[in-house]
DNA sequence: GCGTGTTACTAACACGCGTTAGTAGTATAG
DNA sequence: CTATACTACTAACGCGTGTTAGTAACACGC
């Protein structure tokens, strides 16, 4: 059953030489001198062994173990459609493999995050931390700051002095529902992508203010509603907007997912797309371009903050470069027919 | 900056008592007796001191990493917009989570599968192993079954013996092409989800032809293309149909991502759904139904899938249970607009 | 008073590796 | 010919935990 174990110690024997030599060699120790001749030994033994470094063991003697958390602050169900987080996984697994390293992803419960991932930096059972989706409710990232464990937020945390990278959800929201004043929509509703206690929600709920605010326009909270991550949150927000009468030609929805569904609800109600109601979304999902009609929203290259998170947790766990830095991509309004602008 | 890691050692100190002691508390080891003021003592102890045990050090001694690993066989880029995916986690972490453990994912290319789980494997860096879709052409997977490493394919491997969770392709995707057989179409083209040396493509295209040959009709392989797992290849592949002047009135697309991006093809070129082309899609992914027009398609709970798979996993690890079984999940076809049956 | 149990613990080994300090042996310099 | 330096290694410690074998203290029956 269970195969007798290949230790470094069985390859030392078998090439005649001592374990320290062996693990030299395997780790491509530098300033110390090993004689062509035994390196090769050495090799060769470890390759008809089939010897496989034991991990934990690896990760206890060397005080590191290859392995970034990446956590997720949502319910379970909540993963369930999310598109923007299989990006952030592409992304993420080029960098983190370049570096010869691993993934581990987690969800914990905006309740009990505590004990979840603050328990998984001081185990040691991971080198570096990416927190994906920031709560401004969030406790534990004090205490991991104190620790000085190396994280980053994909996503912003405004007051936390931490490395995060992200976009500018304000402006960028800011600019899409800015695109729809310009074509002369004043009564624009809007669903949130999530609950406000997310960062990124109350700041893109934020940013169609604001753009009202420019214009004169006043902010109606009866064309406001909270979405919370998945399609069906889409749907069932805009079908709440239309039961309750509310008056609007354009909708900003702030997640092309739940744009998605706000659609589905406005066909079944009859409204025609752009026609009578323009919509907007937002995080250009791969799937926004091919919907009917083609969606109008805002590219986030999810890829790409995932490439530069990992890539800037490294430098952190590396300890050089500056200690703490937020980096803001780009955003770009990627105007197609559902807003009504193309023809 | 890094602070003083405590140790068991620290908390003997602090309770009086010896390192053995701690661990047996703190294990809640049966079958040994401690008196209750010491193991409160203990408990106290640990408490206050913030102990945490060090992850690795319980690993190497305890021969257990507490850690499971979900392997994706595919190019990252396949995962970016992979809803399936995401269910799939969704599904994992509750089973996960409610045994105590923590999920690793990681994918690898089809190319070199070798080295990349079957050394987490044998450096126990994991203690159990979920494959989802698994190749015909996976070596790897040999190796591991003589190793007896307790895996689970997400999928199906006919010929190895493996435990696996699966739907019935071939069944599933002859009731999809059935059904449009029955609404009277004998010209009906052919997407797959992936290229077919992953078995569940080619299961689905078989149960394709199967469906056809029952009925006498003939497989025309101009009708038929091979997707390539994400929604833009969906679209192309329609797109190279319809370029090519294939004539046919129904489309099966085995995956309601390709089928996304099939209908926007097929919608660019004036062909209406479901009144000049009916669509069949694969999966029943959570956005299927808020399409326009709703995909008819076939459910398969990925949740439940994943349920499942993770469960029998932790039955194998456990030893106990039948060593190797075969669960089938159930399908359904969900008939919506797109298949032109419902009014 | 002796053997047998039971209770409540502990000493010591094992897990498999990284790494530092040190040591023979040989080459080079003065 | 001795002192210094370098090469090519190795012995031994430490990482922090789980676990087995053992022990002192005490109770009990006869």
């Amino acid at each position: 059953m269970a195969v007798k174990r290949v230790t470094s110690q069985d390859v030392a024997d078998y090439a005649g030489v001592s374990r320290t030599t062996v693990s030299l060699v395997l780790n491509n120790v530098d300033n110390i001198k090993i004689s062509p001749a035994t390196r090769q030994r050495v090799l060769e033994s470890a390759d008809t062994l089939g010897y496989i470094p034991d991990a934990a063991a690896q990760t206890l003697a060397g005080r590191r173990s290859r392995i970034i958390g990446l956590i997720l602050t949502r319910r379970p169900h909540h993963i369930a459609s999310d598109v923007f987080l299989t990006q952030i996984l592409n992304g993420l697994f080029e960098i983190v493999h370049e570096n010869g390293m691993r993934l581990l992803v987690d969800i914990v419960e905006p309740q009990h995050q505590k004990e979840a991932y603050l328990q998984m930096a001081r185990a040691n059972r991971i080198d570096g931390i990416l927190l994906s989706g920031p709560r401004a409710d969030d406790e534990a990232l004090n205490a991991l700051e104190e620790d000085g464990f190396p994280a980053v937020l994909i996503g912003q945390l405004p007051g936390a002095n931490f490395c995060s990278v992200d976009v500018d959800n304000r402006a960028a929201a800011r600019m899409a529902v800015d695109h729809l004043l310009n074509l002369g929509h004043t009564r624009i509703a809007c669903i949130t992508n999530a609950n406000l206690s997310y960062t990124a929600a109350a700041d893109r709920l934020d940013g169609y203010r604001q753009a009202l605010h420019s214009r004169g326009l006043a902010f109606d909270p009866d064309l406001v509603r909270e979405g919370d991550f998945d399609v069906e949150s889409g749907y069932i927000q805009m079908h709440d907007l239309l039961e309750k009468g509310a008056q609007f030609t354009a909708a900003f929805v702030a997640s092309d997912a739940l744009a998605l569904g706000a659609k589905a609800a406005l066909r079944e109600r009859g409204w025609r797309i752009p026609e009578q109601i323009a919509l907007v979304g937002f995080d250009d999902l791969p799937y926004a371009q091919y919907l009917d009609p083609p969606l109008t929203t805002v590219r986030i290259s999810a890829v790409e903050l995932a490439r530069q998170a990992s890539a800037m947790l490294f430098r952190v766990m590396d300890g050089d470069g500056p200690a703490c830095r937020q980096i803001t991509l780009d955003t770009q309004l990627i105007v197609r027919k559902s807003c009504g602008a193309e023809r």
